[in-house]
DNA sequence: CCGGATCCGAATCGATACTG
DNA sequence: CAGTATCGATTCGGATCCGG
């Protein structure tokens, strides 16, 4: 295993060697949201050998970046450390980072609960928010996004997850809309939502479609200012 | 290389597919120093097989994080682009959470110029750093670290680098001083510099040795209080 | 169903040699 | 100086299989 080595006595090449490897970063995107299971962590992973995931698992807990907790009622979870979860900023500002170069999805490409709820996360504006409560479908996902206080709280309607806090959210939402992708041109600022709408990007099911203004308020990334070449 | 995708529509995974690769981004921790010719990345990476740097190079620049800008005196170079420098802070940040579980070096292990100023900079702090001229010496790697109204410079002395800013560094450091490996336990703060020197982890060359403790300062990198469990 | 382990072909990586 | 070319060693990906 010494071959894997990169030779280097330095920090960003320690942290390389433990969360570099193929897979482990969306691992510990997923596991970010919440403790997974291995099977939840398959399913929000489809492309991933179970194998690589097997193994990724185990070298994440040598690290001391996941550690494998017994459930009671019938079987165990993953979920990070301490040390792991310092990891969040990292992987927000990484996200952030590759957003902005984003293209169309691949045919093939998937949007899962766990990746939307860290979008939504990386997208979030703390500042800029103002307090709303909104549940949003893209494809088969559905999630409940929350903003009180400036704090963001986003629990998964489907599939069914546990809530990280423990709490179910109460009452109903103000605002219920669907999204393609291309609700990307909207978190950039590029596409404001009513041209969304009319463009089909968004959809209201039910609530005011002003509130949609308040939604791209709360979740933005600037779109890149030096424009991007890249050859296709 | 449709294969390799992750499959997934999400910023995070766009990330990774960008500098997730092997090696991609120990290059760019490299290229955050400044621009640098082939032959410098390969010194600077001394167990990069030669054909992944130059795949990497590629990759990196049709990902738009890398440029190959000719120079004049016979010769060219790869710099970060824009999009590529926004990476810093993630970059550092990296370091920072790596540093934290680093171990003593492997026998094989080497310190390198740009390493070592990235190593700094990761350490350091801005609010507690006070104004000071310091020369430092690491294996075969020394360097000009100077500090001015909260204002980090890192010229590299040997081996010899153009500085970043175009101009070489006037005058002489108030400290001179060597140190090994160990001095990661001065930047973590177990370590206080007197007993480092009196460890033979530091060594003063010249200049008034309490300035170390301003050094100790100003590079700083919290110990994880989560006292990291990791089997051997 | 959960939590993997095993097997095998394909792709990538690593080391060395070589070239304009 | 700035890379290609080659080739064996590893790893990855896809599928199947297995014990609870």
């Amino acid at each position: 295993m010494a071959s894997r080595s990169y030779g280097q006595y330095c920090g960003v090449t320690t942290a390389v060697e433990q969360i570099g490897e193929r897979w482990a970063l969306l691992i510990i995107r997923d596991l970010l949201v919440g403790p997974r299971r291995y099977t939840d962590l398959k399913q929000g992973l489809p492309k991933i050998p179970t194998n690589i995931l097997s193994t990724r698992l185990k070298e994440l807990q040598e690290a001391g970046v996941v550690r494998r907790v017994p459930v009671m009622h019938c079987g165990l979870v993953y979920e990070l450390t301490a040390y792991g979860r310092e990891l969040e900023p990292i992987v927000l500002a990484l996200g952030r980072w590759g957003f902005q170069t984003m293209g169309d999805p691949d045919p093939e490409d998937v949007v899962t609960a766990d990746s939307l709820t860290m979008a939504l996360r990386t997208a979030f504006r703390p500042d800029a928010a103002s307090d709303a409560d909104y549940e949003l479908h893209v494809g088969d996902v559905a999630l409940r996004v929350q903003v009180e206080a400036a704090a963001l709280t986003v629990t998964q309607l489907s599939p069914p997850a546990p809530p990280v806090g423990g709490r179910l959210p109460g009452g109903e939402p103000q605002l219920v809309f669907a999204a393609t992708p291309g609700i990307r041109h909207v978190i950039s600022g590029e596409l404001a939502p009513q041209d969304a709408v009319d463009a089909d990007v968004l959809q209201v099911v039910s609530g005011a479609p002003s509130l949609l203004d308040d939604f791209a308020r709360s979740f933005h990334i600037d779109a890149p200012s030096h424009r991007q070449v890249r050859a296709s």
